[in-house]
DNA sequence: TAACTTTATGACCATGTAGTCATAATTTTA
DNA sequence: TAAAATTATGACTACATGGTCATAAAGTTA
C-alpha cells in the first residue's frame, strides 16, 4: 500500500510516478529493475520513492494490482457476456485484449514481463494467483461449452485451455515475429506497443479459431 | 570461446564448471546470474573464470552454444527422419525433446530462461536466431504438408506454426500447472526437472495433435 | 508573524557486482 | 635439479544497488 503522502499527491505527479514505474519494469524484470533510474528519469529525490511505497517490492505488489485492476475494470463487461457461439465470444475477448495492450502499452508491457518473472521466493506470489486465475477462468468456460455438447466429450479440457491460454499469452511473441516490432523500444518511447489495424486483429482471430475449430487436417 | 587454459583442463572439473554455470543461469535471467555465486559453489578463485572465458558475455554466449549443440547432437537423426504420418512425426519429435528436458535439466531449464531473456542490447543477439530458426523449422515442415495436400489450403501456416511453436515452447507451464512441478527447487537440487511416465507424455501428445487435427467443436 | 506539520532531499551506508592483476603455486621442459 | 611456462588466487577497483535519515524546504495553522 502507498502511503497517504503518495495518495496526496497532485494527480498529475501521482501518474508521472506511476508511468515512470511501470516504464522501468515493463523493460526489466523485477531485480534488474532500478529504483535510482526511475527517480533519475522522474528528476526527483531518492527517498521520495520509499516515502511513496516504503520499498521496492511493495511498489512491485502495488504496481500489479494497480494494473491489474485497470484491466479487469475495462474488460469487466466484456467477461460477463453470456456466450452464445464461444468462438465469436472469445475472438471479441481477445481482440479486446489486444486493443488493452495498444491503448495501455505500458500496463500491458509490464504484465508481460510479470507472469515470466523468475525471482521465485520474494515475488511470485503476487502474480502467481493472477496467472492461475486466467487459467481457471478459461478452463471454466471452456467446460461450460463442453457441457452444453458444443466441443467433443473426448477433449480433455485442461488441455485444450492450456492451448488457448498459451496462444493468448503469446500475441507479443507473435506480431513482434510476423511484423519485425520493438517492443522495447516503443516502450522506451512512449508509443503504442504495435500498431495492428482491427482488420488485421480480425484476421488472426479468424485463423487462430478456424484453427482450433475444425482442425487443420485437410478432409 | 573459452581459452586454451580452460579447454586443457580435465574434462571432470571442466564439467564441474560448465554444470555450476548453467545451474546460476537457468535460476536466474543474464543480469541478475552471478559469477561470484558460480565461483563460491565452485570453491575455486573468481579469476579462473576470467581465464577461461574473458568475459560474463562470452561465458553466456559459450553457455548457449554449448545447450544448443547438445540438443541439436542428440535430436540430429530424429529431425532428419522422412515424415510419412506428420502427427506421428511431430509427436515422437515432441515427446523426444520433452525427454530432452527430464534427462538434461540443466540445459533444458537454461534454455528455458535464454528465450525469456529481457536484456535486449547486450545479450539478444546470442539466441534470437536460436528462436526463428526453430520457428521457421517448424514452418518449413508444415509448408511441405500444405503442399502435399495434408493441411487445409485455407489455413495460413504462419499461424499454425505460431500454435505449434507456443504449445511447444510452453510444455514446462504446462507441465508445472498440472502436476505443481517446483522446476527452480528441482534445478537447485540437481533433480530431473520433472517425473513424468512416457504414457504421460504420451497421453498429453496425443491430446494436442488431436485437438490441432481435428479441431475441438462437436460433429 | 511564529509555531508546527508535512513533504522533499541527497549524502551516506552496507552490500553486491564484473572485472583486474601482481603474486603464488604448480606443471613442464631441459 | 633448475629454469621456464602455465595456471590459480583473492585482494582490490570502480561502480551500482536498495534503503536510511538528519536536515532543509514548503505548507498549514494560530
Amino acid at each position: 500500500m502507498p502511503t497517504n503522502t503518495f495518495e496526496n499527491l497532485s494527480e498529475d505527479k501521482r501518474q508521472r510516478i506511476i508511468d515512470a514505474c511501470f516504464k522501468e519494469f515493463a523493460l526489466h524484470y523485477y531485480e534488474q529493475a532500478s529504483v535510482s533510474r526511475i527517480v533519475k528519469e522522474l528528476g526527483i529525490a531518492k527517498g521520495s520513492i520509499f516515502q511513496y511505497f516504503g520499498s521496492k517490492k511493495e511498489l512491485y505488489r502495488f504496481l500489479i494490482n494497480y494494473a491489474g485492476q485497470k484491466k479487469l475494470e475495462v474488460s469487466k463487461e466484456m467477461l460477463e457476456t453470456e456466450i452464445v457461439d464461444f468462438f465469436e465470444w472469445y475472438k471479441k475477448v481477445y481482440s479486446f485484449g489486444i486493443r488493452f495492450d495498444i491503448q495501455y502499452p505500458l500496463y500491458s508491457g509490464f504484465l508481460y514481463n510479470v507472469v515470466r518473472e523468475r525471482n521465485y521466493k520474494d515475488v511470485e506470489v503476487f502474480y502467481v494467483d493472477s496467472k492461475t486465475r486466467v487459467f481457471q477462468f478459461i478452463e471454466s468456460k471452456l467446460t461450460d461449452q463442453q457441457e452444453k455438447g458444443k466441443i467433443r466429450d473426448d477433449i480433455n479440457i485442461k488441455t485444450l485451455a492450456f492451448i488457448f491460454y498459451q496462444v493468448h499469452t503469446g500475441v507479443f511473441d507473435y506480431l513482434s515475429m510476423l511484423y519485425d516490432v520493438d517492443f522495447r523500444e516503443n516502450i522506451k518511447q512512449g508509443k503504442p506497443l504495435f500498431s495492428v489495424s482491427k482488420d488485421q486483429i480480425d484476421n488472426m482471430l479468424y485463423e487462430f479459431t478456424s484453427i482450433l475449430k475444425t482442425g487443420m487436417q485437410k478432409e
